[in-house]
RNA sequence: GCGCUCGUAGUCCAGUGGAUAGGACGUUGGCCUCCGGAGCCGAAAGCGUGGGUUCGAUUCCCGCCGAGCGCACCA
């Protein structure tokens, strides 16, 4: 049993039997919620129980705060103190901490992993991009909160499944297969035959493209009608997009269970989705358009979901998609998406209630702007234009470790300015460098352990280990566990990268202060067993980050 | 105009209904005969503003000011 499951119970009996003996009033309890406090001196754990209770029992908070105190007890407790306003701290004995880090060593290799729970999967649909030109960096940014989104609630026992929405229906694609074939045109000197499309891509990649096809294919596509061109380059370019889009992500550790092809809702699921709400009157006719009553949950407007020309808009398509997420059966629908898709969120919601669904099992995370600075000047981002940096430019100038870890390390819904001149003149004042840095310290440190024959070995003496920054590293390790769960609970994967650095300055202190190698035998072993496990739960809080821990640097 | 997200040291960001609000960069004072100085220890400096709820608000609610984004029969 949990040593806090062990504490909660006793305040509660504490509480119990002071109200039998009358020194406290009948009243409601709130509930025990246990902290860790923020300072070493205030103890191991502590609750603010008394003072949550004041108004119940008309009492002071110190006041209710004796009575507990004087009746808690048990073989694992040192001592209890109240302290401010009313806190309740609970000093454990020294014994505790040693044994549940030994219970930690002995099975390592699962510390961080948290048993599966048995429960339908949640599923976390990211990036998902329209492939009609590559990745920028603030793709990159919903890519890695994404993923270190799955990774975390994968790591706190969710079951998770990691979904693409592939946009390759619709207008942008018909765009992107105009200016794939405008470009083929100019480069065989026909640029007369076809103008640039309105809405064309200006992306040199589309130059690539036609060229990749000319090389290949020579200028036989001109025998062609311009539909059957238009046709054979729709298939042509989505094809390369993709692939180009799949080779970004993977370099970026950015790995999906399932692509998701739009075309695979046109039409029958359209059509069935917008039966639905027929039947159920959440859609009707006017002006020749099909419209959600999407004003019935709170929108602003209702929508039109079928045009007067027959043709489905991108709305149409969503709710049909969303609606194949619910009849998947996913206890939790995940999308992460850009900020400037906000005003999307209502109108999905809306369409998830009018078919019948509840709206909140539907959690959509927004990734706010990255702004980048380049010699101090705002670098524009426009898909139109051409004029992006990538985000295979990115990993390229700053790497995917540092690139990854400064998307994740703040949360998702704060702004973020990326100085590509800093990240790359600066880029050993990276903190993903001073917690690899920590990591490869150990390595090196067991390195030369094994050198000398010397290992933590089965049994180390813990209770060995009694410096001030000792106690805060262990302390810290122990921790490790909570933090997962708060960070899928929270869906907050920002909560493990700083984990990590806070863990790699307890390491770093501990260094300083304490050698490892060239003491008294059994204290060596132990601190070896310490920065072993040190050594496994910066590995595993890095994996979770998509963060690789190299051995040496 | 309406809506969404956000205002935390000189700068960039964490964080929290409670005990002294954390860190980095920058400024600044120390620390290697020694396991990797990409490190450690110390100093100065902060919750936009006005109300409200609360025993207690930087946190929750409302107004104001400021920033970004969005308000299509585009996707």
């Amino acid at each position: 049993m949990d040593i806090k499951e062990v504490l909660i119970a006793a305040i509660k009996n504490a509480v119990q039997s002071a109200i039998e003996a009358g020194a406290l009033p009948e009243g409601e309890l709130p509930d025990i919620v246990l902290e860790v406090p923020p300072k070493k001196e205030l103890g191991d754990f502590a609750t603010n129980v008394a003072m949550q209770s004041a108004r119940a029992f008309h009492m002071a908070p110190r006041k209710i705060a004796e009575e507990i105190t004087s009746r808690v007890s048990g073989d694992w407790l040192d001592r209890v103190e109240i302290a401010g306003p009313g806190f309740i701290n609970f000093f454990l004995k020294s014994n505790v901490v040693y044994d549940a880090l030994m219970a930690i060593y002995k099975n390592l290799d699962g510390f961080g992993q948290l048993p599966e729970k048995d429960m339908a999967p949640i599923q976390v649909e990211y990036v998902s991009a329209n492939p009609t030109g590559p990745l920028h960096v603030g793709h990159g940014r919903g890519a890695a909160a994404g993923s270190a989104l799955v990774n975390v609630l994968r790591a706190a026992g969710y079951p998770v499944v990691a979904e693409y929405y592939i946009n390759d229906a619709g207008n942008q694609i018909n765009n992107l297969a105009k200016s794939v074939d405008h470009r083929y045109l100019e480069l065989l000197g026909k640029a007369d035959e076809a103008s640039f499309p309105e809405d064309g891509y200006h992306g040199a990649d589309i130059i690539d493209t036609a060229q990749r096809i000319i090389k290949r294919d020579g200028d036989k596509y001109l025998n062609m009608t311009a539909d059957e061109r238009m046709g054979v380059f729709k298939e042509l370019a989505l094809k390369e997009k993709l692939a180009a889009l799949k080779e970004d992500l993977e370099a970026f550790n950015v790995r999906f269970d399932v692509w998701f092809s739009e075309r695979t809702l046109h039409p029958e699921k359209v059509q069935s989705a917008c039966e639905a709400l027929k039947s159920n009157g959440k859609i009707y006719e006017q002006d020749g358009a099909l419209w959600l009553a999407s004003t019935q949950y709170g929108d602003d407007k209702d929508r039109v979901v079928i045009r007067d020309n027959g043709v489905p808009t991108y709305l149409a398509a969503d709710i049909a998609y969303h609606k194949d997420k619910f009849d998947r059966g996913f206890s939790k629908v995940i999308n992460i998406w850009g900020a400037d898709h906000h005003g999307y969120i209502c109108r999905v919601k809306a369409a998830i209630a009018a078919l019948g669904y509840n709206p909140d099992n539907l959690e959509v995370l927004l990734t706010q702007m990255v702004r980048l600075l380049r010699g101090g000047e705002l670098v524009k981002l426009s898909k139109r234009t051409g004029q992006t940096v990538t985000l295979a430019e990115l990993i390229e100038e700053v790497g995917t470790d540092a690139a990854r870890y400064f998307f994740i390390m703040r949360s998702m819904d704060s702004q973020l300015d990326f100085d590509l001149d800093l990240a790359k003149s600066q880029s050993n004042e990276n903190p993903v460098y001073y917690i690899q840095y920590a990591h490869a310290r150990i390595c090196s440190i067991f390195r030369q352990a094994a050198e000398n024959g010397l290992e933590a070995g089965e049994a180390p003496e813990l209770s060995l280990l009694t410096d001030a920054t000792e106690l805060a590293l262990i302390d810290k390790l122990q921790s490790y566990e909570e933090e997962v769960a708060k960070a899928a609970a929270e869906y907050a994967p920002q909560r493990i990268a700083r984990y990590a650095y806070e863990l790699a300055g307890e390491f770093h202190s501990f260094y300083n202060q304490c050698r490892i190698l060239g003491v008294d035998e059994k204290l060596a072993k132990a601190r070896l067993a310490l920065v072993k496990i040190t050594a496994h739960t910066i590995r595993h809080a890095l994996g979770i980050l998509g963060v690789s821990a190299p051995e040496k640097m």
